[in-house]
DNA sequence: TCTTGTTAGATTGTCGACAATCTGCTTGTC
DNA sequence: GACAAGCAGATTGTCGACAATCTAACAAGA
């Protein structure tokens, strides 16, 4: 038997690539919402044809940061007030499941993991990466999901995440400032740890709460003017 | 102003009805689980191209009931009774969910809808419709998920009802017997139109609980032999 | 001026063919 | 007989071209 375990390959195919490069875009801000992408344009920018990247489009538009009208074009999701709310108390319910499961599931490399994910947050926060401070902190979240044992949960925690990058990202580029305090999830992290169970649910669903509660007014403010639409 | 209020004209592209093609046969049973799909053959019996149709199973493939190995194919997911048991404790959450938030928001369409969807499963059963029963018994308890005015709720709802559908129907197909008896949903719906939020919670937890069980029980059998992947 | 019909351009949807990759069989060697 | 190399067939991934549809500008008529 041999003694290294590797790690699936890289995907091959070339739709693969797309959905990343796309996903990034929009994850990051670089495609803005309500923007259409064209297909002509797009595929010859990557040096692709359009058959793969369509199909990394129809890929996006189920993961719900794309939407599609025949005949008429590919466009990044709108992000309303309400959807930003959806999100969020939807997010909050899963949370406290997310948690309830993964406690009693918890060992040592839950712990070490929690660890390595919350360094990556405190560097990238060192290093003013704006993008990657959000990408981390959402994987900090997450692992609470991949301890819960559940797919389902697991896959649409996932789904939401996405979306959760994107509103986040928009926001930050919005108020283009720097980034928040360093150790907002130093208490999320310790009582992970610990052995209160509703006071780690507790402080979960506060955290989230006042995250929430910026892009919310940020969201608002929004909706007041016209899309700008291309 | 005009008086007419019109909806949405039907999709007309080959891909959307390749999705609903698909998509029918492999909740009905007709594809069978980790059943591949040729593409070749398959848009030869369609009349159509490879393109659309490959467009089509990457829409499914997000959608969670298909999955995809490059170069190797496109199959019909497997079901695992560790699946369905995530599903089933999943859905459980989801429902209290659903049905605090729809509580308040319940008038009189909601009631008026809710007696057209039960009537619409008890036609299905007096006319010993299998698969016609799933799907709208389904629909059934999708209406607490469209009352309950959360936009991420309901699509989440959405995805995992095919996965569900897909089960039940496996199931149904197995047992090969007649349907169940013809009131299952009466005390669900009576308690939805009373006052009781709780009695109505409790109800669906344990409603569905017995539904899973049998489920459960048949996939746990499912695994001890091996599959039949063609 | 407003509405309606027409048309040209751009864009999306679909097609058939070719390239890349996998699978199973055959062959040759020990 | 066991095993590796190599080949043939089938299947998936990608490409470039054509068809269907939409959009916007323009012209014609009330």
């Amino acid at each position: 038997m041999g003694k290294a375990d590797f790690s699936p390959i890289a995907d091959t195919t070339r739709r693969a690539e797309i959905v990343a490069l796309l996903r990034r875009a929009i994850l990051t801000g670089q495609l803005e919402p309500g923007q259409k992408l064209n297909e002509l344009r797009i595929s010859e920018q990557m040096r692709v044809s359009r058959a793969p990247l369509r199909e990394a489009m129809r890929e996006l538009v189920q993961e719900g940061i794309l939407t599609s009208i025949p005949y008429a074009g590919t466009f990044v999701i709108e992000v309303t007030a309400k959807d930003i709310d959806d999100a969020y108390s939807f997010n909050k319910v899963m949370d406290e499941l997310a948690i309830e499961r993964a406690w009693p599931l918890r060992d040592q490399r839950f712990f070490d993991e929690l660890d390595r994910r919350h360094e990556a947050v405190k560097q990238a926060t060192r290093e003013l990466d704006t993008t990657r401070q959000i990408e981390t902190a959402l994987q900090l979240h997450g692992l609470i999901y991949e301890w819960a044992d559940n797919s389902v949960l697991l896959e649409t925690w996932q789904r939401l995440t996405s979306r959760l990058q994107m509103y986040f990202a928009l926001h930050q580029q919005a108020r283009n400032e720097a980034v928040p305090a360093e150790d907002v999830h130093e208490t999320y992290a310790r009582l992970l740890k610990g052995t209160d169970m509703r006071a780690a649910q507790r402080h979960a669903r506060e955290h989230i709460d006042l995250d929430f509660e910026e892009l919310l007014s940020y969201a608002r403010g929004l909706e007041q003017r016209p899309s700008k639409g291309v």
